[in-house]
DNA sequence: GTATAATGTGTAAACGTTTAACCATTAAGG
DNA sequence: CCTTAATGGTTAAACGTTTACACATTATAC
């Protein structure tokens, strides 16, 4: 219950002025230099009371509050949620912390007008994973002037962004089933991810140069998740001329595919192939295990916040383009 | 990139104080009654200036930023995050915003420190599940006067705190199981978890009211994933005289040995009988869809956020203990 | 020996709110 | 008609920093 010790006190205790603490201990010291002796009485000083600067005194002045917020579409993509955690650790490094804002705030009205509030306590802002429908929430925030990264948000928002290279991605995998021998290729998609909505445009535009069948009914939509993937799986496998592998949107729904024809009585790879995108934890784990398009996390979380970073001190910027790795492991099988 | 405006600028335009506009504006006319008349103004010239507030220079002078800041164990851990997203529902609601500040945050010295920084600007705590090995985190978080609540984190911590009656929960499963038959119980949990622990030791403390062979190798551990799951799943059944039922810690777990068992060529529930903790949305989707105890997910954050709230408001609290559920599903046979 | 530069520190003015204390004006009470 | 209370405001003092500017002092140049 420590009561409030403010840099006056600090002050007096080093025997120094206020301005001379504030300095020590940002070390913010442009222009003006301090003897490396007072530097040390101040720290010594500042611990021995256990001076915690004011934050909203700190912001308030400086006009810069050291936060950086994530938006993130969905709290329950494993995706996400990985490039989440590297993002904080990143931007740890830098001395800058990384709160979680609003997630799964497509929901309603009072989640927008929340979210705006919520953008003012940051320096700057990321947006993760695609923005739901309308785009009018994008648009406050490019509008806020705040600075803000889209990441993982599909290319067509208009904003400094890290992005896979979908297109790659997708010729990545495509070559790789046709090079086994596979022709009659399905694929399991949840059209709403802007980025997932590229890797479809991809595959239809991809299909000629690799002299696939694009039969009816061989692109299958569901939201993202092991449960609608798995109801895609069972309308695939029931066609009059299924498909002999399967090309997933994300891994989630690889899993999920890979769960139901497990469950039917199905092998993997044997009967089916089946490939994934991202290369969660869990495709790794996964049996049998999952071969996957692997979007490099550590990478783009660091792209990310140098890109922000960079915003913010009025450098120029241009957007970055992830490149996929292809990432063989279990469950596709030569035809 | 508007312009910074200020409330000195909507007095001006509404042709009031400035205090006036604050008092409208936060509706927070203690004592003092402001005409409707002037109120309508004032809104009026706040919006045709589109004017926010400072969320620094309000939190400076007042002290209290709006902010509620949680802090989870893991990220990846998907009953966690469900809790959360509710918070966050429930927090929105009462016009608090809920961020998620550290994740993982057990990982080092640097995370420590962060975390202590951070919490400065929330105006009060919540911890997310249970908190890494020496609990010096948790000293530093009580020691700090901020306003805390811990939720999901076992009941030894000393905190004003919502969880599980784990004891009921464990009984609830064993009385289902011994019904339909079981007598061979084993156990697959992740005694890192303080809740999980306390699950542990339910099942132990309860063993002998009913009537149940706790054989060597009964009690498997692992930690909270699919994977390991999987392995203490495979260790189970090849012991000389294996379970008939495996009571999993959490559903992850659950998940993960189900699968393991599928994977095997073994049946569940035909050849083995499993159950999960916690009810995580995939344990309804799961195949077999599993039983299990559920956390009743919108009543934990409900009672977190009111736990807060009334800290902060120095009213007098008590812990409270949330009742389980028995869900029952597929995943259990008569034996 | 004066002019100029470098070095280290202090002074005080912001930053944009909230809120305690004060002040008119009108209504009610006797 | 004077006093008291209620109503609807205003004024100005915080809140705890950061930082532009001024100012000594000492070093360097000429």
């Amino acid at each position: 219950m420590s009561q409030k010790v403010t840099i006056a006190e600090v002050a007096r205790e080093a025997g120094v002025s206020i301005a001379t603490v504030s300095r020590v201990l940002n070390q913010r010291e442009g222009k003006i230099k301090i003897s490396d002796e007072t530097k040390l009485q101040v720290k010594a000083a500042a611990n021995r009371l256990s001076y915690q600067a004011d934050p909203f005194a700190s912001a308030l002045r400086s006009r810069r509050s050291g936060l950086f917020g994530a938006i993130i579409r969905d709290l329950r993509d494993p995706f996400l949620i990985e490039v989440f955690i590297e993002m904080q650790a990143v931007a740890r490094e830098k001395g800058i912390e990384l709160l979680l804002g609003n997630a799964n705030f497509d929901i309603s009205i009072a989640g927008r007008q929340a979210n705006i509030m919520n953008n003012l306590w940051f320096d700057g802002l990321i947006l993760l994973g695609d923005m739901p429908g309308d785009l009018s929430i994008v648009n406050q925030i490019k509008n806020s002037g705040k600075p803000v990264v889209a990441v993982a948000s599909g290319t067509r928002l208009d904003l400094p962004s890290v992005n896979l290279d979908e297109i790659a991605g997708v010729r990545l995998v495509l070559e790789y089933l046709t090079s086994l021998g596979h022709r009659r290729i399905a694929c399991v998609a949840d059209p709403d991810l802007l980025g997932v909505r590229e890797r479809l445009a991809a595959f239809g535009a991809c299909a000629g140069d690799f002299n696939l069948t694009l039969a009816d009914g061989y692109v299958q939509s569901g939201s993202n998740s092991q449960h609608c993937a798995a109801e895609c799986a069972l309308t695939l496998v029931r066609l009059p001329i299924p498909p002999t592998a399967i090309l997933c949107g994300t891994d989630l729904m690889a899993l999920g595919v890979i769960h139901q024809l497990n469950r039917s009585g199905l092998k993997v790879p044997d009967d089916f192939s089946v490939t994934g995108f991202d290369d969660i934890a869990e495709a790794a784990n996964a049996f049998p295990s999952l071969t996957t398009i692997r979007q490099q996390v550590d990478l783009i979380a660091h792209e990310a916040l140098t890109l922000l970073i960079k915003i913010i001190e009025h450098q120029p910027v241009e957007s970055v383009l992830i490149r996929p790795q292809l990432v063989v492991r279990e469950s596709c099988h030569i035809l």
